[in-house]
DNA sequence: TTTATTTATCGTATATTTACGATGAACGAT
DNA sequence: ATCGTTCATCGTAAATATACGATAAATAAA
């Protein structure tokens, strides 16, 4: 690898910080599981189940979306947001491949590393 | 449950929203895996792996102890920084439970909402 | 056609994040 | 005691995120 390389962020460092933002917000958590569980997917009813008004919900579904977490088909005056779950099940497999990758370090503690 | 409830935030997703905003950054990304996977520990080594200042990494390595993700020794001038493997893998049980919760409602797609 | 409903977007205010240079504090070495 | 090294923190600028009211666009219902 080249010696410069070292000092940039890969695309995997990117993408998977990127989709940590998209979860950074507890709105966003909660909007997931509500879409996953409950027999909900319009916007409106969302608002409703959230502290929020309906401009902000409608931004952090666009959130959601942008990295396609969630995606939403029109229907008139109306949207209905679903998971995408194909997203889901790949951002798990990053996500987990990642902080495996982490506990492999485990040996690596403070204590060998000071010396 | 009470009515109310339902429009706050639970503990549960703060905190998730929480750590992935720790890990919304792609140089925190990157430092993790470098303390998790090389013989580094001092905040300088980090910052010669970085297209980042010194005053920038050391604000990186102070969100990712906020959390608890890493934690800092200090010996004299120095500070040995190393994961904190306990919180990696609490963290990891939560994300894998929250994505898992998740992938249940995988029946409940769009054209199921829609009817 | 008019009205009501639903949602996205605009405008805007405030807060937070990110980044860096400069500086100070802590110590080891000379 | 002085100097060099290491790192945290301060001050600050710029960018981004969060939140909301107002409004526009789309359409169903009247």
């Amino acid at each position: 690898m080249a010696k410069t390389k070292v000092k940039e962020f890969t695309r995997g460092e990117i993408e998977l910080a990127d989709v940590a933002k998209a979860l950074s917000h507890p709105a966003r958590i909660k909007i997931l599981k509500i879409l996953s569980s409950l027999n909900v997917c319009m916007c409106g009813e969302i608002v409703d189940l959230l502290p929020l008004a309906q401009a902000t919900v409608s931004q952090h579904l666009k959130e959601l979306k942008r990295v396609g977490l969630i995606q939403g088909e029109i229907e008139g005056p109306k949207t209905c947001y679903c998971v995408n779950f194909e997203t889901i099940k790949k951002v798990s497999k990053k996500i987990s491949q990642y902080l495996e990758l982490l506990n492999k370090g485990e040996n690596i503690s403070c204590k060998t590393k000071k010396k």
